[in-house]
DNA sequence: CAACTTTCTCCACACCCAGGACAAAGCCGG
DNA sequence: CCGGCTTTGTCCTGGGTGTGGAGAAAGTTG
């Protein structure tokens, strides 16, 4: 079938596709409460836009004392595609138009790989999406990679953990195969859209979303948009210093955040542990797996492992006296902590807090949510959506 | 006489007007390759604004190949009031509506004698620049004070180094006493926008400016707008931890950047190295005048003595520190340092430096300069001034 | 069933603004 | 000094945009 080809024509009608993405479908005249235009004026650029095949008429809506107004909706059959690379796996899903996951999947695979097999992993999960039903064909796609983007021509840059990424078009190439829009951003960054769209940070104008996986990384919203920085690596807080003379890092740094706690800092802590014998706990669970993951870490806690605790305890005072900086430093509304180690829960969000509380000064801290992340792994892929259809609800 | 009472009519209005400021005196035509208007909508606004009286004209523009260009200015009448209050002194500037300072004077002052006093002094000065026939009364005021404002309203709020201002109406009262609109905003923000309207900061979008005084803080700017947060502290970073069980802080925590290094805590240090006779240098100057303070310390290391040195450098280097982990996170375009301890010079600057370029990641740091502010105390008042111009030249 | 409310459409009018025609002013080469 | 060329400024027309009122359509309430 022929898919969205057509963009609002202006800055109204890119509002009320947002509204509609936003807030579901609404009637004429509940739109109409919302933008500030005559009713003849609105009028006509909702016919525009159902011309367009934009939006579609959908019933009657419910009276609100007096003649019953027309309900209109995002068109129903727009499909975004989501993808959201990590270290150690992709997630894929598909939306609509307001952004509703309808099918999503996950695959371990590493990026490593580089750009090519990724793709190929990538184009088969969305191949199979799409003959499961869910989509007949992709109206825009957003994709989030493990580390810095050149932000419009959507070509990561240097990325650390990526070998083979640098330069690489990914925005040129994945539209080229899929035949839609394409928009690229840090999977952070899309974490924190998703958040922002569908989770904990609706309705926060400025906040950081702090992702704790493989490695460490921040999102920063600034006025409700996502602020990248001069070069696109802003909110790279993994390689701040938490130590004087510290853990070695990849980085060729010593006392690195990530050095000291990240999925991977976990992961080696605890199998020192459990070789060292301190937990009996971990040290089942590496003779069993051969290896251990954070994941591990967080059971053995739950279980009530007082080694396992003490790491998360200790990772979380290190995250939490550089979230105390930061929280200082750029006064947010709100912090969102999450990413793989959201597992871990609330051993290690009472540490930060704890820190974060202590270390930064009451003016800024007085009514400062720090909580964890309710999306999930579901939040990059709405993110991911979200940044596509962002794109595509602006004027052209 | 009468001043300024009319206020831009719409944004195309505005923008003109910031252009005049930014740019002088400019022809109609100049004018007209910079707005994207057409001639006819161009002589149109600006005729508006003659008529207004907020800009003049004045003469003929030189030929770029064909008839001469009218000349049209900002109304050399307009003045503005530029307040920048420190923890120890004050400067009250006077500028014209394009932000050249007319007339700039300085006095000690504690904040600390509270907001009635202060702005008796404030007031004195004020008067004492009108009667020198630099104004003839002002279209607008700026006005700085060290410590969080609530900026909307103008409304410090619980600062730690001014008791007794906490929740005073700054703007309400100095608007009533100068029978002007004014603006107030965090001393840092004003060196910041000082710094980017006529210093080194022109033409960078995202930057930082950290403002080493009596105390320390950070001007943030993400797209050519002050960052201010959520409840008005961003940017202060004085009370970041630097030292995990270091020197005890006046806000109850230990190891502040603040303790550690500022103009407050280098005076201590000089004292304490001049009592211990660890430098002659600095032992004589304590005799002569009973006291030391940073320029007692730039002077020292200036003519050599190498206690002095190592007390900036030291201190650079914490400062650095923090630094460094904001230019990760924030990735910004420029670092502007400026303060009283400008004076301690490319020693201290070079340390920051050492210190960023060492533990920051090579992407953030690939191209960025990290520099001395050069408008020293005018930023300040000049800042002020471009504040209440920014919110006079916007359509009401 | 009548009075009131809400929603929607239609229409007249004002305003905004681009772009063309044209006049004014200045440059340059002969 | 004169005639083309360029730039600048003004005037005018026509299309587009958006407001607000009139009134019809559709429901609710008593």
């Amino acid at each position: 079938m022929r898919r969205m080809t057509a963009r609002p024509a202006n800055a109204h009608q890119a509002r009320l596709l947002r509204l509609l993405r936003d807030g579901g479908p609404n009637s004429r005249a509940q739109l109409g409460d919302q933008v500030d235009l005559s009713r003849s004026k609105l009028a006509v650029e909702i016919d525009r836009l159902l011309e367009t095949g934009l939006v579609v008429a959908d019933g009657l809506a419910a009276s609100r004392g007096g003649r019953r107004s027309h309900n209109i909706r995002l068109a129903p059959n727009l499909r975004f595609l989501g993808v959201d690379i990590g270290a150690t796996s992709v997630d894929v899903a598909v939306t609509n138009a307001e952004l509703e996951v309808l099918g999503h999947l996950n695959q371990p695979m590493d990026v490593r790989e580089g750009p090519v097999a990724v793709f190929e992993q990538v184009l088969a999960m969305a191949a199979k999406l799409k003959v499961s039903g869910l989509a007949e064909g992709f109206d825009g796609a957003g994709i989030g990679v493990p580390g810095p983007v050149r932000y419009p021509e959507g070509v990561p840059v240097a990325p650390p953990i990526m070998p083979g990424w640098d330069g690489f078009p990914v925005r040129e190439a994945l539209s080229q195969e899929l035949g839609c829009p394409v928009m690229v951003d840090n999977d952070v960054n899309l974490m924190a859209m998703g958040e922002q769209h569908a989770g904990v940070a609706r309705s926060v104008g400025d906040f950081l979303c702090v992702k704790i996986g493989t490695g460490i990384g921040c999102g920063i919203v600034v006025g409700g948009e996502v602020y990248r920085g001069t070069t696109g690596s802003a909110g790279d807080i993994g390689h701040i210093q938490v130590e004087a003379d510290g853990r070695a890092c990849a980085c060729g740094n010593k006392g690195c955040l990530e050095a000291h706690f990240s999925g991977a800092a976990l992961a080696r802590d605890a199998e020192e542990a459990a070789r060292t014998g301190q937990s009996p706990e971990l040290t089942a669970r590496l003779e069993a797996a051969g290896r251990l993951t954070a994941a591990d870490v967080a059971t053995a806690a739950a279980a009530g492992d007082s080694t396992a605790l003490d790491l998360i305890r200790e990772g979380g005072n290190r995250v939490g006296q550089v979230i105390a900086g930061l929280v200082s430093f750029f006064n947010p509304g709100l912090v969102v902590i999450g990413g793989g180690v959201t597992g871990l829960g609330h051993t290690l969000l009472a540490s930060v807090r704890t820190q974060v509380y202590r270390k930064s000064l009451p003016l800024a801290t007085g009514n400062l949510p720090i909580v964890l992340g309710e999306l999930g792994p579901t939040a990059g892929v709405i993110g991911a959506a979200r940044l596509i259809s962002d794109h595509l609800f602006s004027p052209a």
